[in-house]
DNA sequence: AGCCTCCATGTTTACGTCAACATTTCTGGC
DNA sequence: GCCAGAAATGTTGACGTAAACATGGAGGCT
């Protein structure tokens, strides 16, 4: 946090003062150059371009910034980029901010940070943005020295449908009940479920449709394992499924728990697909060379960052915002982990 | 890009004078508290604070940028974050450079993006950042539609040393000789290499170091096989390795393309490590995962993220910066994966 | 007491941009 | 050739902050 006093040589750049001297007008005009006005003469808007660029002016954003009361940035706050779903959904987010004329500032959330003395505002408070898209558990924020300034337009990926914020993700009980049906469809008499963290929605909704997707079709629920999204704790988790021979078809809360799983199942000696069918949670690239090859579902990333800064660029426009849900559909793509059981 | 016309209702938060005359004090006064200043009685203090909570104030960013002639922001520009070690870096960027009391700017870098007419600049120039860190190939910024503005500080992240800029990185030259030399240790009679995409630099070292390795050791130099660092050119690489009985022990580049090349080995029924040793490069979480755990070299991207971030602010602070391009030291992480050959 | 210093606080101003309004120049119609 | 109206261009001011400078009062020293 440390506020450096340090103080800075900065040259600053041309203005459109400069500018505006150079090419013998005055600085309204070069205004209206740079922005793309119509009214102004074709001869004047070269002479005032020509300027710009033998003086290689560019607009201060801060000053723009300051005058129109916007930033054109949005905020995306992080907990861990190491998730996979995480890092796919910024890098999406980053893309349709750009295409949508918005910068994108990226606020990680640093627990234990006792934040400085003096200044009373946090963190957030202090970001030039106009809005923030949550991409972490909504809980999280509270343990963080990051506070929610009031009327700053919002929009949650990844939490529960019940906050006062417009609420994008993927649609996270079609993908379950699309991965238990295809394996309770191969002849398997029931699914294991290897779940996230509870304090995840994600993986809450994951697991509540797995369980509904059973009971729907009238099969007995085992008992839950529970992991931490690494593929650590589905290392953790497999050893323990791997040593009960009830367990044919395990559906993973995601890729990368399956990959330990499959690791405990190797180490075991079940073979996979043979003894053990096992499918993940979203088709992250290298799903497809796991050993065997993850039948997987696929989550649309772009589409949920492409909804996501579509709603809060609209809720920075208008003030207001829907609070109909937004679910982005999935897909099941069947690779070699998954077959029907051994006789 | 679509520059959007629609005006904006835009809520102004509580400025500087709102609390000065809440307080009963000047705005100046109003403006030493917020920023910690010592010179300003106790109870005046307080009770600006308390004015301050009051009405909620806080600083408006733009104008103090503009004030100040900088924005307390750094920008990052990344090219796909799919990439494992990319993503890890941004993650420790963003964490070096809070503690810092610098914002992040995520700058994608779209291709074929044309940009609006009238703007002569390029994105980069309008975004407010201080400084610039470069996490792509220098090369890919030609491609794109952004330039770097004269007198931006810049630091580079995996490039070439004889850049203008200062540069750090990873030692690939010792993280590669490391697993070279691993693997020869071990009894190979040699080392073939699954080597990354041409066009990057981090490629080339961890290429030529492998080869000045083996040169040093009077090893034979085998053909190089060249992948895109993604799984799935590491499992098209890995068919032709594992066709050749030849093969003993494979450093590849990076863990993602050794992971496809796991798949393909035990597709060819070759055993790791009895048959085949592996080795990758990145120690990603998963490496230990994989089957068998991999042998991997182990980055340590949070140093290479605090020397950049401290490097890019003396950049800034100071408007020159040193050449000595900064290389973090890597480890090399046993696991299953290798072993000596069989007789 | 007289004077000087130090410190809290106030006043002025500039940072770069752009909306709003003011002014000038052009166009066309009669 | 004159005038209305449109189009091009100029002038002023405000956005919120903080540096620079100004003021005024308390306390210390001879």
């Amino acid at each position: 946090m440390t506020a450096d006093e340090t103080p800075v040589r900065r040259r600053r750049g041309a203005s459109m003062a400069d500018v505006a001297r150079l090419a013998g007008v005055s600085g309204q005009t070069v205004s209206r150059v740079a922005n793309g006005r119509r009214n102004v003469d074709e001869a004047t808007r070269d002479r005032v371009l020509a300027a710009m660029r033998e003086v290689g002016y560019r607009p201060n954003s801060a000053a723009r910034a300051l005058r129109n009361g916007q930033f054109r940035s949005i905020g995306v706050i992080a907990f861990e980029l190491s998730s996979f779903g995480n890092t796919r959904t910024l890098d999406a987010i980053a893309a349709a901010a750009t295409s949508s004329g918005y910068a994108v500032n990226l606020i990680p959330v640093l627990h234990g940070t006792p934040h400085d003395l003096s200044g009373a505002f946090d963190r957030l408070g202090e970001q030039a943005v106009d809005g923030v898209i949550i991409l972490i558990e909504a809980h999280r924020l509270d343990e963080a020295d990051v506070q929610m300034p009031e009327g700053m337009p919002v929009v949650v990926i990844d939490s529960n449908a019940d906050l006062d914020y417009p609420v994008v993700d993927t649609d996270q009980a079609q993908g379950s009940r699309l991965a238990t049906e295809h394996l309770l469809d191969l002849g398997h008499r029931t699914v294991w479920h290897l779940g996230g963290p509870e304090d995840s929605y994600a993986a809450s909704r994951r697991l509540r449709s797995w369980r509904q997707t059973l009971t729907d079709h009238g099969c007995p629920v085992p008992p839950v394992l529970t992991g931490d999204w690494s593929a650590g704790s589905g290392y953790a988790a497999g050893r323990k499924l791997a040593a009960d021979p009830e367990v044919t078809a395990v559906f993973a809360a995601n890729d990368q728990m399956a990959l330990g799983l499959l690791r405990a199942l190797h180490e075991a000696g079940r073979a996979v697909p043979e003894d053990v069918s096992v499918v993940g949670f979203d088709d992250m690239e290298e799903a497809a060379q796991f050993w065997p090859p993850l039948t997987t579902i696929r989550q649309f990333f772009p589409e949920v960052a492409r909804r996501s800064v579509d709603a809060l660029i609209e809720g920075i426009r208008t003030g207001e915002h829907h609070h109909q849900p937004v679910a982005v559909g999935t897909e099941l793509v069947v690779r070699a982990s998954t077959a029907p059981p051994r006789r």
